[in-house]
RNA sequence: GCUCACGUGGCGGAAUUGGCAGACGCGUACGGCUCAGGACCGUAUGGGGCAACCCGUGGAGGUUCGAGUCCUCUCGUGAGCACCA
C-alpha cells in the first residue's frame, strides 16, 4: 500500500536531524555590531518574507512559495559571504483572531499563541534559515510598547509644507497645533460595518464590502483617529522612483494616491457672500460650465438653499445618507440630483447657472463641488441630458468627432479669453488670467485620502492617549506600553462604542482624565516589524542606532535589500509602512528614506484543477501532507521548479513526484543500499579528475545556478542541476569533487539532503558553511561550435566549425556544404548573412 | 468602462541583444530488470507525411535576410481601479 511504500530516500531521517543540528549550532544567527560574533569586513544583506497573519488554518503552499526564494537567496548569500538578515516573526493582532474568539468563547491572546506554535513548528519543518532568536510578535508588550511610541513621534509632529518634512509639533508656529498634526482627531463619514462592529479604511473595504469576512459597509460620520498620510502623496509618488519594485506595483500606488493638476476656481453666489470653490483638471472648459453640482454633504448647502426647494433637498440628502457604497456604485448608471434653488455667477462670462446637489460627486474628493461641462464630461452629459440643463460646446475637437460629448485635448472655442488655443495652453492661459484677478489659482489634487486610524476592536494596540475637559493629550514615552486590560466579554458593543468602554477601572487614568477606548488597526504592527528585526531585544529605543545603521546600509535609498510577498499587500502595508518610514526618518531616526529596496510578489499557487485554493472546492495542499509523503527538500524544490515565481501556477502531486525522483537520483549517485539494506557511500566514488565534458557540465552548472539565482529564476536554476545529474547518472566513476561542488549548489535548494551527502563525504565543515564555488570560462569554451546553415532564412542543415573561423569561413562552409550547394546551384545570391558561431544566412534572389 | 499584465506540445514551463522553438520536469508508448510494481534503468515523444519535405508560439497584417521576441489591429484570460471632476 501506498503508506507502506519505501522512501526513495531517508528523508524522513535526515531532515529531522539536520534542523535540530542548526538549531543547535545557531548556524543562522546573524550577529549585530557589538556582538562578539559580529565581524566587521562582512557586507550585510537583509532579505525579508512578508510575516504572517498566524491563522488558525495553519500554513499554506502559498506561504511557503516565498519564503523558499528567501531561504534560497539568504543561504547563497551567506556562502557568498554576508552577514545575512533573515528573520521571521507574526502579525498577529487583527480581526480574524477576534471573531474567532468571539466565536470560540477563548480569548485571542491563547488562540494566537496556539497558532503561532504550529505556524513556527512548519516553517521549521520546511528547513528555513530564520535567525529565530529575532522571532518578533506584534501582540507582545515589548513589541507594541514601540508602535505605541511611534504613534506618539506622528502625533506630537506635522509637516511642514515649506520644508516638505515632518517635524517635532513645537516648531510649528500657528495658534492651534492640533490643526496640523500628523495624527488628529476628526469627525468624518466613515465606513461603518455594522456586523464587525468597526469603522474600516477605505483600503479595507472592497466593493462596499468588508475586506474581512465580506459584511456590508455603510457611511456613517463618526469621530475619529486619522493619519495625515496626504501630506507625503507627493513624496510617496516621487520617491517610488528609486525603488526597484515592479512596474505594475508602482503603478497601482500611484493610481490609488492619484495625483492630478488642474486649477480651483472659485465661483460667487447670486444674492449670497458665500463662494464655492471648485477643483478642475479642465480649466479651459469653464465657459461651457453651464451649471455647478455639490456634494449633498457640503457644508455650503445648508446656506444656499431656498425656501421652496428645502423640501426636496432635505429629502435628497436623508435617501443618499442611508444609501450604503454598495448601493451607490450599483446604482452609478442612473444619475440623481436637485436643484438647490440657487445660482453661482461663472467668474469667466458673468452668467448666471443653477447650482444642483448631486451624489456623483463625492465630498472627500477635490473640494466637494463642480464647476458641469457637459459638452466635455460624459457624467455631466448625463445628468444635463436628464434634467434638461443646457449643454454648450467649448472644445472643437481635432477630426471629425462629434464635439458633444468630446473630452480629450482640442481647439478652444466660444470661449473669449482662450479661443483658438490647444487645450494645454488654453489650460495654462485661462489658470493665469483667473489668478491675475484673483478668481482661482493653479492646483494638484490626490485620491489619496487621510488614513482612519481607529478601531473599535478589542484585539489590538490601545492608543497612548488620555482625554480631559473635551480635548485629547498623548500620553509621556514613560508611561509605555498601554496595555489592554483583561476583558471577560470583548465583544463589539455594535453601537459604535468601543469594547475597551466596559474595563471601567481601566477607563480611568485619573480624576479628571479617561483613556482614549479606541484601539489601532492591524496594520500598525507591520507598518515598522522590518525595522525592530534589526534590533528585536533593545528595550531602550524602536531599534538601535548602530543596528538601523548596519542593516540599512547601501547605496540606495531602501532599507530592506529584498522583500518577497504577495500582490494583496500593494497599496495597503506597503503604503502604510512607506508613510511611517517617512515620518521616522524625518525626524531623523532613520538613516534611509525608504524601507524596501527592491520587491518581489510571488504568484498566487492555484490548486490541481487551476482553480484558486479554497475550502469549497476541496482543492486545499496541505504543506504537511506533502512534506510527510515527499520530504521538506522535495518540497522546497517543487515551489520553485513549478514556474517563474512571479507567475501564477497550479499545483501538480505529479510534479512533487517528479522532484522527488530527482533527489533520490542525487542520493544514488553518492550512495548504495548494501544487502542489509542499509544505506552507504557508492564505490564508484573516486577521488579522479573530471573527465572533459563532466568538466563543462560542471562550471556551466555553477554559471547557470549562480546566475539564475541572482535574478531569481529558480525554476532554470534547478533544471540545470538536473542536467548536471544526467549527466553523471550512467558514469562508472563519479568523480568525488564534482558532487562536492554540486552540493555547495543544491545546498541553497535542498539543504537537509545536502548536509547529510556532504557529511557523508566526510569533508571538513558544514555545506552551508562553504564558499560559493565559481566557474572557468575557459573549460566552457569548445574548440567547435555547431552552427546552423540557412537559405532564405529556413534551416537546412547543421555543421560544425571552428570556435576561430572567420566571417569569410563561415560563408565558405556553408557554400560547400552538401546540401546547401544543392540547393544554390544556378540561383543568384542576393546577400549572405554571416552571424558567428551561430548562423549563415544565404539570401536568393 | 478605463489601466496594466499575460496567451508557446496532452500538462507545468524553457528560449542574452531579433538568430537551431519546445531545455528541464510531468504524462504517454515501447524495451530492460523483476515473483511483482504506481520502484528503478534505457529509448522515443509538437502536428502531418512511406519519404524528400511541409506546417507550427491565440488570430490578422506589417518591419526584417531572419520574428515566440519589435510595430498595428483583433480575440481571449487574469489583476487593479471604477462617478476621482
Amino acid at each position: 500500500m501506498s503508506s507502506e511504500r519505501r522512501k526513495p530516500y531517508p528523508f524522513d531521517q535526515i531532515e529531522p536531524k539536520w534542523q535540530k543540528i542548526w538549531d543547535e549550532r545557531q548556524l543562522f544567527h546573524a550577529p549585530n555590531p557589538g556582538e562578539k560574533a559580529f565581524d566587521s569586513k562582512k557586507r550585510k544583506f537583509y532579505v525579508l518574507d512578508m510575516f504572517p497573519y498566524p491563522s488558525g488554518a495553519g500554513l499554506h503552499v502559498g506561504h511557503p512559495e516565498g519564503y523558499t526564494a528567501t531561504d534560497i537567496i539568504a543561504r547563497y548569500k551567506r556562502m557568498r559571504g554576508f552577514n545575512v538578515l533573515h528573520p521571521m516573526g507574526w502579525d498577529a493582532f487583527g480581526l480574524p483572531a477576534e471573531q474567532y474568539a468571539i466565536k470560540s468563547g477563548q480569548h485571542p491572546a491563547i488562540t494566537t499563541r496556539e497558532n503561532v506554535v504550529k505556524f513556527k513548528s512548519q516553517l521549521k519543518r520546511i528547513g528555513f534559515s530564520y535567525d529565530w532568536q529575532r522571532e518578533i510578535n506584534t501582540t507582545d508588550p515589548g513589541y507594541f510598547k514601540w508602535t505605541q511610541w511611534i504613534f506618539l513621534q506622528i502625533y506630537n509632529s506635522w509637516f511642514n509644507p515649506a520644508t516638505n518634512n515632518a517635524e517635532p509639533i513645537k516648531t510649528y508656529r500657528g495658534k492651534n497645533p492640533d490643526e496640523v498634526r500628523l495624527a488628529y482627531v476628526a469627525d468624518v463619514p466613515v465606513n461603518w460595518c455594522p456586523e464587525l462592529g468597526t469603522v474600516l479604511a477605505n483600503e479595507e473595504v472592497v466593493d462596499g464590502k468588508s475586506e474581512v469576512g465580506g459584511f456590508p459597509v455603510v457611511r456613517r460620520p463618526m469621530r475619529q483617529w486619522m493619519l495625515r498620510i496626504t501630506a507625503y502623496a507627493e513624496r510617496l509618488i516621487d520617491e517610488l522612483e528609486g525603488l526597484d519594485w515592479p512596474d505594475g506595483i508602482k503603478l497601482l500606488q500611484r493610481n490609488w494616491i492619484g495625483r492630478s493638476e488642474g486649477a480651483e476656481i472659485e465661483f460667487k453666489i447670486d444674492n449670497h457672500d458665500a463662494r464655492i470653490r471648485v477643483f478642475t483638471t479642465r480649466p479651459d472648459t469653464l465657459y461651457g460650465a453651464t451649471y455647478m453640482v455639490l456634494a449633498p454633504e457640503h457644508s455650503l448647502v445648508d446656506q444656499i438653499v431656498t425656501e421652496e426647494q428645502w423640501p426636496v433637498v432635505r429629502e435628497y440628502r436623508e435617501r443618499t445618507a442611508r444609501k450604503s457604497d454598495l448601493e451607490r456604485t450599483e446604482l452609478a448608471k442612473e444619475k440623481t440630483g436637485v436643484f438647490t434653488g440657487a445660482f453661482a455667477i461663472n467668474p469667466a462670462n458673468e452668467e448666471k447657472i443653477p447650482i444642483w446637489i448631486a451624489d456623483y460627486v463625492l465630498l472627500g474628493y477635490g473640494t466637494g463641488a463642480i464647476q458641469a461641462v457637459p459638452a466635455h464630461d460624459e457624467r455631466d452629459l448625463e445628468f444635463a441630458r436628464k434634467f434638461d440643463l443646457p449643454i454648450r460646446q467649448v472644445v472643437q475637437p481635432p477630426g471629425n468627432e462629434d464635439p458633444i460629448g468630446f473630452v480629450g485635448d482640442g481647439v478652444a472655442i466660444n470661449s473669449p479669453v482662450i479661443d483658438g488655443l490647444e487645450s494645454r495652453d488654453a489650460i495654462r492661459k485661462i489658470t493665469e488670467w483667473l489668478e491675475k484677478r484673483g478668481l482661482g489659482k493653479r492646483a494638484i489634487n490626490y485620491k489619496l485620502r487621510d488614513w482612519l486610524f481607529s478601531r473599535q476592536r478589542y484585539w489590538g494596540e490601545p492608543f497612548p492617549v488620555v482625554w480631559q475637559d473635551g480635548k485629547h493629550r498623548a500620553l509621556d514615552e514613560s508611561e509605555l506600553p498601554v496595555v489592554p486590560p483583561p476583558l471577560e466579554d470583548y465583544k463589539p458593543t455594535g453601537t459604535g462604542e468601543p469594547p475597551l468602554a466596559k474595563a471601567k477601572d481601566w477607563i480611568r487614568y485619573s480624576d479628571k482624565a479617561t483613556r482614549e477606548l479606541n484601539v489601532m488597526p492591524q496594520w500598525a504592527g507591520s507598518c515598522w516589524y522590518y525595522l525592530r528585526f534589526c534590533d528585536p531585544q533593545n528595550d531602550k529605543r524602536f531599534v538601535g542606532e548602530d543596528a538601523e545603521r548596519y542593516w540599512a546600509a547601501g547605496n540606495h535609498p531602501g532599507t530592506v535589500d529584498l522583500y518577497i510577498g504577495g500582490t494583496e499587500h500593494a497599496v495597503l502595508h506597503l503604503l502604510y509602512a512607506r508613510f511611517w518610514h517617512k515620518v521616522l526618518f524625518d525626524l531623523g531616526y532613520l538613516s534611509k528614506p525608504e524601507p524596501f529596496q527592491r520587491l518581489v510578489n510571488q504568484g498566487i499557487i492555484l490548486g490541481e484543477d487551476s482553480q484558486k485554493m479554497s475550502k469549497s472546492r476541496g482543492n486545499i495542499v496541505n504543506p504537511d501532507d506533502v512534506i510527510e509523503q515527499y520530504g521538506a527538500d522535495a518540497f522546497r524544490l517543487y515551489e520553485m521548479f513549478m514556474g517563474p515565481l512571479e507567475q501564477m501556477k497550479p499545483w501538480s502531486m505529479r510534479g512533487v513526484e517528479g522532484v522527488s525522483r530527482f533527489l533520490a537520483r542525487v542520493w544514488r549517485l553518492m550512495m548504495t543500499e548494501n544487502q542489509a539494506g542499509e544505506w552507504e557511500l557508492s564505490s564508484a566514488l573516486k577521488d579522479v579528475d573530471l573527465a572533459k565534458s563532466q568538466n563543462k557540465v560542471l562550471h556551466a552548472t555553477i554559471k547557470k545556478v549562480t546566475e539564475d539565482i541572482e535574478s531569481l529564476s529558480f525554476n532554470t536554476a534547478i533544471s540545470q542541476m538536473m542536467i548536471f545529474v544526467n549527466a553523471f547518472t550512467n558514469a562508472e566513476t563519479i568523480p568525488v569533487s564534482a558532487m562536492r561542488t554540486f552540493l555547495v549548489l543544491l545546498n541553497p535548494f535542498a539543504p537537509h539532503l545536502s548536509s547529510e551527502l556532504w557529511a557523508q563525504l566526510k569533508p571538513k565543515g558544514d555545506v552551508a558553511e562553504q564558499p560559493w564555488p565559481t566557474y572557468e570560462e575557459n573549460f566552457l569554451i569548445e574548440d567547435e561550435v555547431e552552427i546552423v546553415a540557412q537559405v532564405n532564412g529556413k534551416v537546412r542543415d547543421r555543421m560544425y566549425i571552428s570556435i576561430l573561423a572567420t566571417t569569410e569561413e563561415h560563408e565558405a562552409a556553408a557554400r560547400s556544404n552538401v546540401k546547401i550547394s544543392e540547393l544554390i546551384k544556378g540561383k543568384k545570391i542576393r546577400k549572405v548573412v554571416v552571424v558567428p558561431k551561430k548562423l549563415v544566412n544565404i539570401v536568393l534572389e
